[in-house]
DNA sequence: TTAGTATTTAGATAATTATCTAAATATAGA
DNA sequence: TCTATATTTAGATAATTATCTAAATACTAA
């Protein structure tokens, strides 16, 4: 998990993850998005890729990236603990 | 919202930020569960402070230290919009 | 005022990270 | 096989980050 709240620490990283949540994307397309060369994209999926927080395809000429929303719940889970928990405490001095 | 997800990509920051969800506590408690010298310690602790995620105060020779809920709250949110929007668009479909 | 304790600040250092350029690799079609 | 396109890898570089040591600051009590 820890590897999930690094490669979240990057706000491009953040929008890949964004970008993702509404559909599949090529490198190519996913880079569109940014102004900023293909390598620099390249290393920043490939941190997401590391994290588990995307999946890629290879499809023909082009690669497919993918969200992977178990380790994205996972990390939730993380926030849920850090505040839910916190709600149950004051219902049991309530 | 970017400095919090800074902050939280240390695993010595999200460890202080679970202790603190148990409890306040001041810097020198907060230092007893790590194996750190205190200067790194408060070094961690302004960087959560930096990101709104903990609160500080004084009282006399101590430093209280409590998490600021309505900020990890809002991170939470990130997280849900990553995931709950998802799933409403394949209830959509159903 | 001095001494003790709690904590932070400053500075050094090694490790990590984000972006670029150049080159390499993978796939497809002629 | 050559050419074109998609994408990654490698290397360089500047910026950022995490830990330490030394020093400074803040508070308390005698």
């Amino acid at each position: 998990m820890n590897e999930s709240f690094k490669a979240l620490s990057d706000p491009t990283r953040r929008k890949i993850i964004r970008l993702l949540r509404d559909k599949n994307m090529t490198a190519g397309e996913i880079a569109e998005h940014f102004n900023m060369k293909k390598p620099s994209i390249s290393h920043h999926l490939n941190s997401l890729k590391h994290a588990k927080l995307v999946l890629d395809e290879r499809q023909g000429q082009h690669i497919v990236y993918s969200l992977n929303t178990t380790v994205v719940q996972e990390v939730f889970g993380w926030f849920l603990e850090m505040i839910d928990s916190k709600k149950e405490e004051d219902k049991d001095e309530k």
